[in-house]
DNA sequence: CTCAGACATTTTAAGCTTGAAATTATTTTG
DNA sequence: CAAAATAATTTCAAGCTTAAAATGTCTGAG
């Protein structure tokens, strides 16, 4: 009667990318709506916030699981707002570092409490035990 | 000691979409590199499988959980590489069937059993407990 | 019957995303 | 030291994705 084990993990999967695909959508318009701006620029501007002391484009696009030459194109765009700022290494002109500039620091204040409701509201039907057993397993899943 | 409840639920969704995003990197690279193809194709042909008798493209996107556009454009791919079928409907001209062909179908077959064995490869480390456990949890969250 | 609104799809413009190639800089090693 | 390997970033072409506008079709209220 139950389903082989990788039939089972399959249709976790799809389960799986339809809730994420689901809350993402919420969030989009969220951000569109309230705060005229994307979900890849606010995780772009989610790390710099996190690492205030600035990141390398490398580091950037590993924390954002990205590649490289997204990580240009969305800070490309931060950048000619004004919200963000590159600065080359002395160390190694390889490098550019990447921070949020006071304007784009006071931006995501703003945004990032609010943005916490947003979630806060997305998931709000998800009972508290859920809410545990999950963050527990997702932990346990791993993202190496 | 703990979070307040909005924050344990921000920490989830972080978690939750670095998971899925790291899964979905993988299943791509998987596509691209032993079958030559992608996750928007592979998911529309998949909801064409599901449904052999042909669906609109509205009814597509919706389960696709895609813009009706988006949905437009990988069938049209699709559909220049011989692999689904556009025919309009004799009840509703504003309508359009969308089916695999037959070179679609036989593509398809090849490709789901080796998609599922590498979804079941990707969550492998997984227990059988915490499948079943995130599988209950995330039917309750629902796609309402 | 007609025509205003609703509906299904496509088109468009802008931004996102990728993998690969190109560019520039550093490090290793023969 | 010079050449080769490695590394960080950007550029590129193609495909994905969205929201909004355009197009063509249908339906029902008057």
């Amino acid at each position: 009667m139950t389903d082989p084990l990788s039939k089972r993990r399959l249709k976790m999967w799809i389960r799986l990318l339809a809730v994420t695909r689901k809350a993402e959508a919420e969030l989009r318009e969220f951000l569109r709506l309230k705060h005229a701006t994307t979900l890849p620029r606010f995780d772009v501007m989610a790390a710099l916030y996190r690492r205030r002391d600035g990141v390398t484009m490398s580091e950037l696009s590993r924390m954002l699981l990205v590649s490289n030459g997204n990580a240009t194109a969305v800070v490309d765009r931060l950048e000619a707002d004004g919200l963000v700022l590159r600065t080359p290494s002395d160390a190694d002109r390889r490098t550019v570092f990447v921070a949020l500039t006071p304007a784009g620091l006071a931006q995501f204040e703003g945004l990032a409490a609010e943005h916490e409701a947003e979630v806060s509201r997305v998931f709000g039907g998800l009972a508290e035990a859920d809410l545990e057993t999950m963050t527990d397993i997702l932990k346990r899943m791993g993202v190496r």
